[in-house]
RNA sequence: GGAGCGAUCGCCUAGUCUGGUCGAGGGCGCCGCACUGGAAAUGCGGUAUACGGGGCAACUCGUAUCGAGGGUUCGAAUCCCUCUCGCUCCGCCA
């Protein structure tokens, strides 16, 4: 969330970054709104003023005339009071809706076409044999159920057996280790259930209501397990020492899809329910860009350990989200397919985050509170992850080798065969 | 789902019965100063946040906040109602 004062002084260059994002914003609604409750606020102070001093200076009971002063006074207060509260909360409202405008940083573009690619790693598989996509080699090898997935829940759901199974439990202990271990985060077990405060807090509500699944009480199944976790500290006050805080969880994410009917129907690519290891780090306002540096050198070190060749990419401001600061996007080589596939999104988020869901830390110098900056980045995204390794590590003979550093998990497997 | 108890300023706690002197006392922690060769201990002082107004600023004025919201009252941490969360017991349940 923008600040309001933020608002009122740096407009126009407000205005032109989230113009870059390509979003536009009610900023003209919000400031004229604005003008409007900093008087109803003046003149409803003014009342209580008066009414606090008479107040503190009466003690014994009060004559019939003071109490008919009193009383006007008060339904007076309560008018222009509740005229005030609804200009605030009108404005609370719709800064939900103002974008977080990108950083100075972040290339100016439209689309995926104008993203940047900053680097590449490892070198595309070169064998003199076709290599096929997942889902054919996975259906020789029992991996994956489609027909039956969509059965029990309908499209974009899909059943893992046997040896996939395992695989995805391998590759969610496999990074979460590799966090844990070598990155310094602790592991945390988030509910899958939030409340609606937690979906406003990280940016997925109000304004992309439709791509959330409710449940019952008000409650919605989270998207990714930066909404729990972001979440966890929120209306707390960190201490200066605690940060960067670093946290990484496990958790099945659920997505509506909405807008991506008919994209990748096929395979085990985009589904209404998946796995993802996510980073989540709360840091010093500071470091935030250069933790975002961090961020994905942590996420790339788990496709290097794999051997899995992928590109990271600097989205442009189109394709920065709504909340977004600044974002990279890493994806892997599925030579299966013949195409890169989104693994991993990560992303600062300045302060945008920490005020929408009240997170602040203590500064060890002065005792002013600051908010701190938030991030987050999946570590990765297990079932495109998977995807990736089956192509890229399929045989000719239909089986596929187990990465060296994954075999531990696969009880010291070296491949999967029929 | 039922019954009871509880929620106070980073942490612990006083205050609630008996409404005003309570934005709120004490301890711990933290910060500054003194003492010290340095430290510990000790002493002194300081130590919430948000918003609005005034000042370049240090600062200052106002409003609000004792889990949240509503009510009673001239006046609420304190009385009443609703909700949330926590704990204990009962029921149900993997």
């Amino acid at each position: 969330m923008i600040p309001l004062q933020r608002l009122r002084e740096n407009r126009e260059s407000i205005e032109q970054a989230i113009a870059r994002k390509g979003e536009d914003a009610p900023i003209d609604e919000i400031l004229s709104l604005d003008v409007e409750a900093r008087k109803a606020r003046a003149a409803v102070e003014q009342l209580k003023a008066e009414h606090n001093q008479a107040t503190s200076a009466m003690h014994g009971v009060p004559s019939p005339e003071d109490r008919a002063a009193m009383a006007s006074r008060k339904q007076k207060i309560k008018e222009q009071e509740a005229a005030m509260e609804a200009l605030d909360a009108k404005i609370q409202d719709l800064l939900l809706y103002v974008p977080n405008p990108p950083h100075e940083s972040v290339p100016t573009g439209k689309d995926e076409n104008d993203n940047v690619t900053v680097r590449t790693w490892g070198t595309l598989p070169n064998v003199p044999y076709a290599l096929r996509p997942h889902y054919d080699i996975g259906e020789q090898l029992g991996l994956f159920d489609f027909e039956r997935g969509a059965k029990i829940s309908g499209s974009r759901f899909t059943v893992l057996r046997g040896m996939g199974s395992r695989l995805e439990r391998a590759l969610i202990a496999f990074m979460l280790d590799i966090a844990t271990t070598e990155h310094g985060y602790e592991e945390v077990s988030p509910p899958y259930l939030v409340r609606r405060e937690c979906m406003v807090g990280t940016g997925n509500l109000p304004k992309f209501d439709e791509d959330a699944f409710h449940a019952d009480n008000d409650l919605f199944l989270i998207p990714t397990a930066e909404v729990p976790v972001t979440n966890l500290y929120r209306e707390e006050v960190l201490q200066e020492a605690q940060l960067p805080l670093a946290l990484v969880a496990y958790s099945a994410c659920f997505r509506k899809e909405a807008g991506a009917a008919g994209k990748d129907t096929k395979g085990f690519l985009r589904l209404h329910q998946f796995d993802k290891v996510e980073m989540v780090r709360f840091v010093h306002p500071d470091t935030s860009l250069d933790e975002l540096e961090l961020l994905v050198g942590h996420a790339e070190t788990v496709l290097q350990r794999l051997g899995l060749p992928y590109r990271v990419l600097l989205m442009c401001s189109g394709d920065t989200g709504f909340a977004q600061w600044k974002k990279y996007d890493i994806e892997v080589w599925a030579p299966g397919l013949g195409r890169w596939l989104e693994v991993s999104s990560c992303s600062v988020f300045g302060d945008f985050q920490a005020r929408r869901a009240n997170i602040r830390f203590r500064p060890k110098d002065s005792g002013k509170l600051q908010y701190v900056h938030t991030l987050n980045g999946s570590g990765l995204a297990i079932p495109r992850t998977l995807v990736a390794l089956v192509e890229h590590y399929q045989r000719e003979d239909g089986s596929v080798a187990i990465p060296d550093a994954l075999q531990p998990y696969m009880g010291g497997r070296t491949e999967i065969a029929r």
